[in-house]
DNA sequence: CCGGATCCGGTCTGATACTG
DNA sequence: CAGTATCAGACCGGATCCGG
């Protein structure tokens, strides 16, 4: 598939950056699931346990996109039968910034937001 | 569709602050419309040439949306036929750190994305 | 069982035509 | 110019199936 660490999907491109980094990001699930990376999710059943309930068949395809793009990366734990676990790659793990200003935004203007525990650790709200 | 609402919707609420934000901005084009908003485009012509060509019906979906979350304020300009521009709210404008590192990620690591004239001037790539 | 793939109805997108 | 109407087709998401 895929060869180049940050090789970047070309058929992504678009005249605007921003435009581009909404073509891998840019849907109600993909940001998500990177947030459960941040938060130490690594196994497909972590990922349908957390509460937005995403369906499976969506999982895989996010995170077939998301391996693709260069973002996480695959690796075994388990061979019999295959078993893996999903790590963000450094390209990946720089999406922090994204994550926490969204963060900061919605704790300054959601009414009634609370911080859920393991953000903290996380340390998503801090600034990269 | 929507009666008006300057306070947040609360059929966007969801245990998780990012699933939240992500409720009004997780999709593909609320987020370029907003990039818009800070390249000081107003004005529905202004939002239909940009490069990514979004279609008339969805524009006209988003703007009522964002308006509706808070996010976005409609402003006569004209009476006969009545036209409107639209500006960022306050709330709208505190989004300047999540387009600024989406920004910085893409130039990071896409390759070869330039950055199109506007948005230094706008700002965008600045920390708020 | 668990990690997905497949199937399928329903919703949303988006190209275009249309209206004021 | 600023939207609305229409409609086919893409995509989502729930259920189910399947291989290890």
């Amino acid at each position: 598939m895929e060869n180049k660490a940050s090789s970047f999907p070309k058929e992504f491109r678009s005249p605007c950056p921003i435009a581009c980094v909404l073509d891998i990001l840019g849907d109600k699930w993909t940001l998500l699931v990177i947030r459960d990376l941040f938060l130490n999710k690594h196994r497909y059943s972590e990922f349908i346990e957390s509460p937005e309930g995403i369906p499976t068949n969506i999982l895989a395809d996010r995170l077939k996109r998301l391996e693709a793009a260069g973002l996480v990366s695959r690796q075994l734990y388990q061979s019999n039968p295959q078993r893996s676990e999903y790590f963000l790659t450094p390209m990946g793990t720089e999406l922090k910034p994204v994550l926490s200003s969204m963060l900061q935004w919605a704790q300054r203007h959601i009414p009634d937001v609370r911080l859920p525990k393991g953000y903290q650790k996380a340390e998503i709200p801090a600034e990269a």
